[in-house]
DNA sequence: CGCCTTACGTCAACAGGGTTGACCCAATGT
DNA sequence: ACATTGGGTCAACCCTGTTGACGTAAGGCG
């Protein structure tokens, strides 16, 4: 049967080939293993080739591999968000955690891709979310308003986060027909059927860049003003 | 050996159960049958079972599950946008487009999150570029902050619903736990730890709800305050 | 120090998945 | 009417996650 995993673990056995296995050995094999031969890379079999034990030796550590996928967003959430400070300019802040989150995702880009749009219910997960709403509590939106809209803009950055990294988790050549796409596909279009993009034509091959910063600047833009209508009442 | 389906397909001999086969009536029933039994109900061997044919048959129409799932995508873009035009109100009009992707998306949640992150450069997207362009075009933006502001838009919009997408294809358990984690995980923590957790606790519920009207809303305040400020200049 | 409990690593097995190659019938163009 | 071949069928292969039984050795305790 699947067992809760305890706080402590006490009984330590070595592994067959002499491994101590932990919570902690298992995520980061994990990540190596998925940042090497990709996302379908994973698999508990595999896992436990890797970790020189018998597959199902995880399932003393994770309930299912969904537990484990888990474990696995919010080591990258940890990492990500290790040693952030809140500052005293909630804008600025958060557009740090931002940055931040979106680097992790770029860090590990085929594990996000896998596990960005899941709530982890864990610790790292859990102090980011008390932070962010923080934030906006300090920008002086009422509780209500600050919950919901924290999640409008964290929503946002994941979800944008995890477009970006699953477009990097992409092989290369697929990667690039993408992007010449935007500059051959749209290259000879009728002017008739299609003005605005025969106006637009030369700014075209820009939309193959990340739109990541643009869209969180204008959802900042957008609660900084709501923020300051607030204040004149 | 899979073939490539050509453009015409000539000698069809009816299945065992007497159904013809054809490219569009296994798409339709893959999406029947997602739409009716859940999402983790399209396999092979199901989609076989629902057509009346041998499950190895659809190996003749698609060369594997993926090019099944991009036709299935190409039919809900197309689904989508069906009938859609653009008003006068360019906010607005860029509303319902979001809308409706959200909504295609939601239709056929599994086959949008397995091909969401997938650019289809077909011609219903040309389409909504085109059309999404020339919106903020007599928005009054300039060319080339039309086009990076669109690219912020429509990857906010597609990131979105990609991710509300992909939390609606989960196995209902896991989907469940999600829903109730912002109920019980986040109820009772430490107030000392998580001060403003504590604060909006009661609204915590809520963050189970989607996002993607609220985040939307947001971006399109930005573009008009930052369409507005054009104007007075 | 040595017993007892039990955590946990191992093993075998099952149901379900995608995909392939061989087989063969019948629909089609000539 | 015949030869061609598209395409439906079948058996088989290897992958996957997960479970239940089993036994060994680690650690607490007398």
């Amino acid at each position: 049967m699947t067992t809760r995993v305890p706080q402590e673990r006490r009984r330590r056995r070595p592994t067959r080939s002499g491994v101590l296995l932990s919570e902690d050995l298992i995520v980061e094999t994990a990540l190596r293993l998925i940042g090497e031969h990709g996302p379908e890379a994973l698999s508990v079999r595999r896992l436990g080739a890797a970790l020189g034990c018998d597959p199902t030796a995880l399932y003393r550590y994770f309930h299912d591999t969904d537990d484990l996928v888990l474990a696995i967003a919010d080591r990258i959430i940890g990492d990500a968000m290790a040693g952030f400070t809140a500052g005293d300019d909630w804008v600025a802040s958060l557009r740090e955690m931002a940055l931040r989150v979106r680097a992790g995702y770029l860090a590990h880009p085929r594990a996000a891709a896998m596990a960005a749009h899941r709530v982890t219910r864990r610790r790292n997960e859990i102090r980011a979310v008390e932070t962010g709403i923080g934030l906006l509590l300090t920008a002086g939106f009422p509780p209500a308003d600050a919950a919901r809209l924290y999640l409008a803009f964290i929503d946002t950055v994941l979800s944008h986060a995890a477009t970006e990294a699953a477009f990097h988790a992409l092989p290369p050549q697929q990667r690039q027909a993408d992007h010449r796409s935007w500059r051959d596909v749209y290259q000879d279009l009728d002017p008739a059927s299609y003005p605005s993009l025969t106006l637009v034509r030369r700014e075209l091959p820009a939309m193959a860049d990340s739109s990541f910063e643009p869209a969180v600047d204008l959802l900042l833009e957008a609660l900084a003003a709501r923020a300051r209508a607030l204040k004149r009442r």
